[in-house]
DNA sequence: TAGTGGTCTAGACCACGGG
DNA sequence: CCGTGGTCTAGACCACTAT
């Protein structure tokens, strides 16, 4: 059973994607659609606020609601732990503690995290297998004001993703994404080519605007790619562009 | 003025990020936090229902509802237009077509699109450039069949993409990032070394079912790269990290 | 079975902003 | 001004599910 307030929604975006109504024209107000769909109007109010929030209309006061002429074209990218990711897609995963250490920051990284200089951090990297495969290396700054447990979490059993999403209850993000060449010690550990062309993840953290921690995730071009849809809900994608991340 | 929901709403999450209020534990019912705000519960339910849209509340009849354990880690991502994205940065766009053929889908592409062999389509390729340097190689086929009006155009004063949004009104799309090294020809147009490393963005859309187009925009990996954030709402990003697609 | 969320109503007042 | 959307109320019935 589908409530009301979902059937206008889905009614109103199909109208929208058959092209039926089109984009920048006026769609009927909040009580033509309630006489129209015999509810009250806080059920419509409900079903045109969620259309706006997805951007497929325009809403104004006293001139109406709008299709969207600007088309959205924004995607939902799901950013994975390497681990979960793997797991679900059914690759054994493991991963190796290349480096572990206190450290103080320096001026670049300082700059680069915009977080004061000499503060405590706990430097990581570790290299992520995916079927015995290497997939990625994993490059993490850790602040330690934040998250104080980090000092003597030893991340043996644990990845320092998962551990952190564990331990860190919710944050704002920032999300770069970026083509590199590999250097030697990349292409080295990743046992591929130097040169070869690299998809970096890189992210930080932050909690009460301070930040958590800052990773730069760095896969090889030929084995890895992000994936994401339009729609969330859409499920009937192609196989050939499906998420083949842990290839 | 923030509304009565919009404060609820803000208080749970600062509650939730501050880590206050632990993954897995259980929040207040509606009742309770109608009676804590002095509004009526329905005022109380829209707050929550956008919390657990947004992944930090889980829902469930009888049992209450909950911190979130899982830790959503996604980003939407803005794709846009290339010249729309230049204008907003306020860089000069132009643009050069550089193929405008009409064919037949050949088995090779009608496999990456999973459309007929043989369906009419049109293909383009063109080169973008921001303040004068190549910053985007675009190949790019429509269907003619879903987009008939693209025929006779020509795209010499409108982008592709740009036509195209303008002209069908919504659609499915499915995108995907990838890190690929320059081949000779890409290399020359996009006036970098071959073998650099460039990052590729894959879009096809679709209109009820059928592909609309399907194009794959190459960017030098020295020159772009991809920004998101993870709250939309979030607007104080550090500037070292903002969208510099267009520098 | 009883507690909780999901949905809905038939009003209401107000803020905004186009005419 | 006055049409439209934004918000809110004080109830109500129902579906689901944990106990």
């Amino acid at each position: 059973m589908v409530s009301i307030h979902q059937k206008i929604f889905r009614d109103i975006e199909t109208k929208i994607m058959s092209g039926d109504w089109q984009p920048g024209q006026r769609i009927p107000i909040e009580h033509e659609l309630a006489a129209e769909y015999r509810c009250s109007r806080m059920t419509v109010n409900k079903a045109l606020s969620a259309l706006a929030e997805r951007g497929m209309i325009v809403r104004r006061r006293k001139a109406g609601s709008f299709v969207a002429t600007q088309q959205i074209d924004r995607t939902v990218m799901d950013i994975q732990d390497i681990s979960t990711e793997a797991e679900l897609a059914g690759y054994e995963h493991d991963y190796r503690m290349l480096m572990r250490r206190i450290e103080r920051l320096d001026a670049s990284d300082a700059a680069l995290l915009r977080e004061p200089v000499g503060a405590e951090i706990l430097r990581l990297q570790c290299l992520h297998l995916v079927d015995g495969k290497p997939n990625a290396i994993e490059r993490r700054i850790i602040m330690l004001d934040a998250v104080p447990l980090a000092r003597d979490e030893t991340f043996a059993s644990v990845p320092p993703a998962k551990w952190l999403l564990e331990q860190v209850p919710w944050s704002k993000a920032r999300h770069v994404i970026r083509a590199v060449s590999a250097d030697a010690a990349t292409a080295r550990l990743l046992e591929t080519e130097r040169g070869e062309a690299c998809l970096t993840l890189i992210r930080q953290t932050w909690q009460n605007g301070h930040t958590v921690t800052y990773v730069e995730i760095t896969h090889p071009g030929d084995r890895f790619q992000f994936a994401g849809d339009f729609q969330p809900a859409e499920k009937e994608v192609p196989d050939h562009l499906a998420r083949r991340s842990a290839t």
